[in-house]
DNA sequence: AATCAAATGAGACGAAATCTCATTTACAGC
DNA sequence: GCTGTAAATGAGATTTCGTCTCATTTGATT
């Protein structure tokens, strides 16, 4: 468990607590995309008594400190990603499938919206909705 | 209520009936960003006896034939948007603010993307996340 | 007007998130 | 190492949101 998210929490006064180093220790080893009961459920592993709203309430403050973000992808819910850097996905508005790409052209944008806006930028999300492959053939099929 | 989304829904092979008329008449006009319980007030006041599960059936209607589409921004649920075009969005995601600006780079890529990936893209979304100017300086202020 | 499948609405239902509050605990000060 | 205190916690109640069910209604075609 990396000692430098537990200073950030120390730094910004919360305490070191057990469910909170669970919490954390799950989003640093899984990384991306667990959604809240995914987490509460690994963080229960390491520290069996965890509660829901101590997962809930871990969540809203690593968010506030800029460690982790929300993200909605598709119609499932919210689930938590680490907030530096940018995602970037290709989503089928029919089907639901979903592709992560890399190549971005954010990152020329976001010194000119920083200088704009005063804005300190540190992430973004690009999302594109179409049609996948798949689904441009039957396009408007119409009512069931 | 402008006939041609009319159309569309009776050429998918939907029937026309008050509460899609309500629904449809309430996106229109009021536009963008609203949530579903705001859409079913308002398509009540139209309609009265519009349901609760009608809304959310005409939305995920609405939302396959490529009419809306639900976006999910901040911690505050859903909300719908016209599907067609792209929104840019900057979100503090200390206070919550959210700042709309309308250049984009996006567009490039997309003629890319449907290349590589045989997409059929109907719009984006573009957000950057970080620090608006207000709340830079009180970064890391810590708990409450 | 008659027909029929699509569409509807009321309420049951389920899941997910928030709230409450008594108890526990991390940590600063001694 | 102990103690005091406010922060943090967890169990469960509660609310909120969205889906499902099914009997009834209704739009569109003939």
């Amino acid at each position: 468990m990396s000692p430098e998210l537990i200073d950030r929490l120390r730094e910004a006064g919360y305490k070191i607590t057990p469910p909170r180093l669970a919490v954390l220790e799950v989003i640093q080893r899984e990384g991306e995309h667990l959604n809240p009961n995914e987490i509460l459920a690994q963080a229960q592993a390491i520290h069996p008594q965890t509660g829901r709203a101590t997962v809930y309430r871990t969540l809203e403050l690593l968010t506030n400190l800029g460690i982790v973000r929300p993200i909605y992808v598709g119609d499932s819910g919210p689930t938590y990603i680490r907030a530096e850097g940018g995602h970037h996905h290709l989503v089928c508005s029919q089907c639901g499938r979903i592709l992560d790409f890399e190549q971005c052209v954010a990152d020329s944008m976001e010194r000119e919206l920083e200088a704009r806006f005063g804005f300190r930028i540190k992430s973004h999300l690009l999302e594109f909705y179409g049609l996948c492959a798949d689904c441009c053939g039957e396009e408007t099929t119409g009512a069931s």
